[in-house]
DNA sequence: AACTATTTATAAGA
DNA sequence: TTCTTATAAATAGTT
């Protein structure tokens, strides 16, 4: 991106090759910080130049944590102990990676829940406010949707119970003994825990709502503790 | 760089969102290497996708490397101690149930951000709102805390100097030739969060701190799939 | 995953 | 260094 290609090599000249350090290292920091920004990434940068001068780049988690994190995840220990890595030992490994996720969940849900909210910044403090904002206006808008959808259903399920009962009456009138009233088995739709579910037979949309998609967060995702 | 600007924001289209999070990811990668060469630098890039899947980058020397003579330079005290290694065998059983809590994790989370709502009932639509508000409510309360902590501490900070300053001047007016300052500890509590940090002592004092932080979205909101 | 219209980054020059 | 400018690269939106 200049006046003329450039060779992935060594600069040689040593005055051209400290400028262009400052300028390339100036946009790999832009661009450190416009990906996580854009994309809610967690980044961290290190540079030493040839010189032996550092410059470091990290977004929210200071750079102490990304690395932490990178250690936890990269699960280390590579170099140190390559001793016959069996299914077991992989298996350990994916452990510590896993409980290393599930403690960042743990963490974040509980800032998210506004608790343990002592070891944040005025920044970070200001991020999450900024999060539940926009998860409650979708939260909102989503009810909103769904009450309208069950409100609807709940009209068109009466109109039709109208229809038949009218029905049934002509009929009954008509002499016929045997009333063959269309057996209405749909339960209305139970506001709260169960969502619109059509009564005609066409478009059913959606399953049941999972019971494993528990409402509020399960006995064991609060606290520290685990279980068993 | 692309068909119209870009602002410096979290993107919300989470597919716009991890397309970018991908192309982004491999120019930071192809920089990196870039000036590693051209520049003889060394370099270390850990990106965490906002999914929590790491894409690391090193030249020559290893990550290891790089980050130990980080550590060194920067000197943040080091107490990462990798023991507690559990018994082998009931690893797997244990790494399963991980992955169930996590994936558990990843459908609150997702839930409490607002997304992913399609299987939610009114009520517990009505819960997680609610959960919400009081989250919200938390986090404001606690941010209000942090600011007026800083900005007491900023006054007192202040006073404190301008004492200091009357005092130094006092005893200049007293032709006392030595002046005893009161070296200054003091640091007000940071405002912001880790930035660009120059540890070395020579040129370039370039790198203006990033105007915008990230919105810490909970990093990983997507169990499982992952984007080659 | 490819394709472009554009925006950005930056190599050279001043 | 810093600014300017011509050009190479990156990439946002589209297909």
């Amino acid at each position: 991106m200049g006046r003329g290609r450039v060779q992935l090599k060594r600069i040689e000249n040593k005055i051209n090759r400290q400028v262009t350090f400052s300028k390339r290292r100036a946009g790999l920091l832009k661009k450190a910080n416009e990906i996580s920004v854009l994309c809610d990434a967690d980044v961290a940068l290190i540079v030493f130049s040839s010189r032996g001068k550092l410059t470091e780049y990290a977004n929210n988690s200071s750079m102490k944590g990304v690395i932490q994190r990178y250690e936890r995840y990269s699960s280390f220990g590579r170099e140190s102990d390559r001793t016959s890595l069996e299914s077991k030992e992989s298996c350990c490994l994916e452990s510590r990676k896993l409980q290393a996720m599930v403690d960042d969940l743990h963490i974040n849900i509980r800032h998210m829940m506004g608790e343990d909210l002592d070891t944040l910044s005025t920044k970070q403090l200001e991020q999450r406010e900024q999060q539940l904002e926009g998860a409650l206006q979708r939260i909102r808008s989503r009810k909103t949707q769904v009450m309208s959808d069950t409100i609807a259903a709940l009209q068109k399920e009466l109109h039709f119970k109208d229809t038949n009962m009218a029905h049934e009456r002509t009929l009954q009138r008509q002499s016929s003994p045997l009333s063959l009233a269309i057996p209405f088995s749909t339960t209305a739709p139970q506001f709260g825990i169960c969502q619109n579910r059509e009564v005609g037979s066409e478009d059913e949309r959606r399953g049941p709502p999972p019971g494993r998609t528990n409402t509020i967060l399960p006995h064991w995702m609060l606290p520290r503790q685990q279980q068993q």
